[in-house]
DNA sequence: TTACTAGTCAACACTGATGTTGATTATCCG
DNA sequence: CGGATAATCAACATCAGTGTTGACTAGTAA
């Protein structure tokens, strides 16, 4: 019952910091609608009281735990927010976008939970930045002649923005060694790509990617 | 605070299905770790305690919940369990498939949801059985000429499976007309259908299921 | 040093959840 | 009919969670 025992060093930034790391911990394991203050404060070292005087609200905590992946995320996709333009669009880039995803997906199979059951059940999902930028590459790639006529565009993103944050929680990800996760991205990848050039890219303006999935096509 | 006022007519088997409905509503808004015996009780219109009567803890009412929705999901898709023998594996039966999966999905998102999430939660997924069928038909459409070489099925799997079930979460299928979910699941098919014919079909040997997209290729 | 600011915490009041028990009574069956 | 069965419910004990308040004190600046 009592919550701890040596007062915390006076650190309000770290404690921040404290309490949002736990707070990620526990929605990524229970979820928002599983989420108690009381539990992050004590996961994070954290009086209760402590963590109400950094967030006004249970809430308010929630909110701020998903800006913060959110956040984390387009970086390690999309690099530094500021430099969001002169962005190339060319097929390569749509992979590397993927592949950096696939890896920031497995590396924290959590929070790619976290955002996608957030930005599901908010009430505008294409207000994230993310999934903005994630749409946009795609749609300026869709322009190019490299691209396959007649995609709907909407309906790719949403599989491939599900199939990238559910494959690592599928794959256990987070029970699983560094080289294991690795080998589960190369799976992923390798399979997004194949599928890509067959089907949402044309194989003969790709050769070269269509040669790193050796894959042989006996006509 | 007091509970109901008139004592519900015994009806056992209507009694328990009253809980068990109520308790997918609550599981498909507020997700598993959101889900309370009392607010499942009172949107069932019984008392507390007979819900206990019915389902000894709340991880039991949770379990049989789940397990209900993916007998239904079974059902709707595959058909009764009892014939799960001779089915049949051409190219336009995982066609077939996706096709049920999609319309059902987008009729029941909150039950989509509940089954992603159960199984994604669950410890061995592999052990559902709509999960089993699902990959087991996929693996032998995998054995057959029409299929392309070097699939990774378990990713395939992953992929689209993610894809039904988030996409009419996306779509907000529950706040649309029975005409507009009928056109997202159409949107929704039609784009698999075109990624498969050049992802993971032979577009040569689908020739008619080539033309139903009605994408022009200019070779 | 001293006074102030603000970060940290314990305690409080309240609400709602869980699982249990015993009373009530509809329904069934000999 | 009349007793047994079991479905339903109200009430109880207990515990966890929320948000608030005031006390304590580390750090800061005059």
């Amino acid at each position: 019952m009592r919550e701890e025992r040596a007062r915390r060093k006076r650190d309000p930034k770290r404690t921040r910091e404290a309490i949002l790391e736990a707070a990620r911990e526990v929605l990524a394991r229970d979820g928002k609608e599983g989420l108690s203050v009381a539990q992050v404060a004590q996961r994070a070292g954290v009086n209760r009281g402590t963590a109400y005087q950094h967030f006004q609200t249970r809430e308010q905590l929630i909110e701020a735990t998903a800006a913060w992946v959110s956040d984390k995320l387009y970086r390690a996709v999309f690099g530094d927010p500021a430099h969001a333009h002169d962005r190339p669009v060319k097929g390569h880039d749509i992979e590397a976008v993927n592949e950096h995803l696939a890896a920031f997906a497995m590396e924290n199979p959590a929070l790619g939970r976290i955002w996608l059951f957030e930005v599901l059940s908010s009430s505008r999902p294409s207000d994230d930045p993310f999934w903005r930028q994630y749409a946009s590459s795609f749609a300026r790639f869709a322009k190019t002649p490299s691209a396959q006529p007649g995609m709907d565009l909407e309906v790719l993103s949403v599989l491939f923005l599900a199939g990238h944050f559910i494959w690592p929680v599928w794959a256990r990800a987070h029970a699983r060694s560094a080289k294991e996760r690795q080998q589960m991205v190369k799976r992923f990848t390798r399979e997004v790509l194949r599928l890509t050039l067959h089907g949402t890219l044309r194989p003969e303006k790709f050769r070269d990617l269509d040669a790193r999935v050796g894959r042989r096509r006996d006509k």
